[in-house]
DNA sequence: GCCACTCTCCCTCTTAAGATAGAGATTCCG
DNA sequence: CGGAATCTCTATCTTAAGAGGGAGAGTGGC
């Protein structure tokens, strides 16, 4: 057994941090070594402290909890991350995980279920809730959308038209027609603005 | 000067209550004398301790933030509360304030903003930080949908077509594409699709 | 080389959506 | 009582959206 746990967090919330790091340090096996309020600092401070957990939260400034996971492994493959969002889509989640990050809880967790899971992390064991297990298990079997067919679909969410669509992303309305029905087949939706809905729900494009 | 700013918390993330009551307790001049994890126990508990000021969170379980302040200052005309939230559309800050709210601050702000805050309102100044206040203006003079309205483009954002809310809504396809239209208008929208992105980012509707 | 995938473009056809204009019924307020 | 607002319904017309096809060019992997 480790003699302590240092955890970085990083979450654009001060009152978040705060909260954390309170819960963290009351505990005598774990400590917070390090905060960070944004995507950019929370590589540079993972980098300068090698924690054993890192606790991230999913929608920050400059960069987002992705990118953050996907550089993070890049510098170590063995860190032991764990995500931290209050976004339950299946695709945030699927992405996540399937990224390599060894956790992913939701903000309305309690307090046990939150240090369970950064005791779990930091020995390399997976933690997820079933709820977010469950998300993630759906996600498997569902068609991907292509980064062209994301692009589209955040114009579509904006409210944009084929016409307009078409213009912006220099193709006929035509191309653009045949991307918009290839996003509304893989989302099972009937029409754009329903296939906006569960794009959103899902967690694919983030308003 | 008081002797101490009694305070209750309300908001459905443990982590977020740490954070604040950590924040708090660490003040001399104020206390946290109890928390709430959703709407109506916000409701309960400011009775049963009548602080002297509320901080509360827009979206919870049970009753949401709009409903509570409601609720709260039929209870105690003179209540001191305080939004603490991550939404920032017009439409929520303007029904807060509107409807009595003295302070309303984003959930990113820093501790000494947030301290600030607590402390005004205590004293039934207001305070509402520049941007949002600026966005309080910006609802003033934009035209306000109807109930009915708002019925119907809750279902136009759930991607339902005009014959569908039509049978929903016991009206005629007709009818609804009057709302719609007037949906549009108000606005200021091209098609529903964009209508719902305006309508999202407003705060008028919360997918 | 071949297969799978993606992105691009084209066609036709049907239907839903939106613009425009008018109007009756209700309630609520000054 | 006389407006004002809201909700309801009507009709016509234009255009955008979506369904259903097919097909060529490029990429990358097996």
């Amino acid at each position: 057994m480790k003699s302590h746990i240092r955890v970085v967090l990083a979450d654009d919330h001060p009152v978040v941090r705060d909260g954390l790091a309170a819960m963290v340090n009351q505990q005598a096996d774990m400590e917070v070594v390090a905060e960070a309020g944004d995507g950019e600092e929370a590589i540079t401070l993972y980098e300068r402290h090698r924690p054993d957990v890192m606790v991230l939260d999913l929608r920050m400034p400059k960069r987002d909890g992705v990118a953050v996971v996907q550089r993070v492994l890049e510098i170590n493959p063995k860190a032991c991350i764990l995500i931290m969002t209050t976004y339950d889509g299946d695709e945030d989640i699927f992405q996540c995980l399937s990224q390599g990050a060894k956790g992913y809880l939701l903000k309305d967790a309690p307090r046990q279920e939150i240090l369970a899971a950064i005791r779990a992390v930091s020995e390399d064991r997976p933690y997820t809730s079933s709820t977010v297990a469950a998300k993630a298990l759906q996600r498997m079997g569902k068609p991907s959308l292509t980064q062209r067919e994301l692009d589209v679909l955040q114009l579509v969410a904006e409210g944009r038209s084929n016409k307009d669509i078409a213009r912006r992303l220099s193709i006929t309305e035509g191309t653009a027609k045949t991307h918009v029905k290839a996003i509304l087949t893989k989302l099972d939706a009937i029409s754009r603005t329903e296939a906006v809905a569960v794009a959103h729900k899902r967690g694919l494009i983030h308003l």
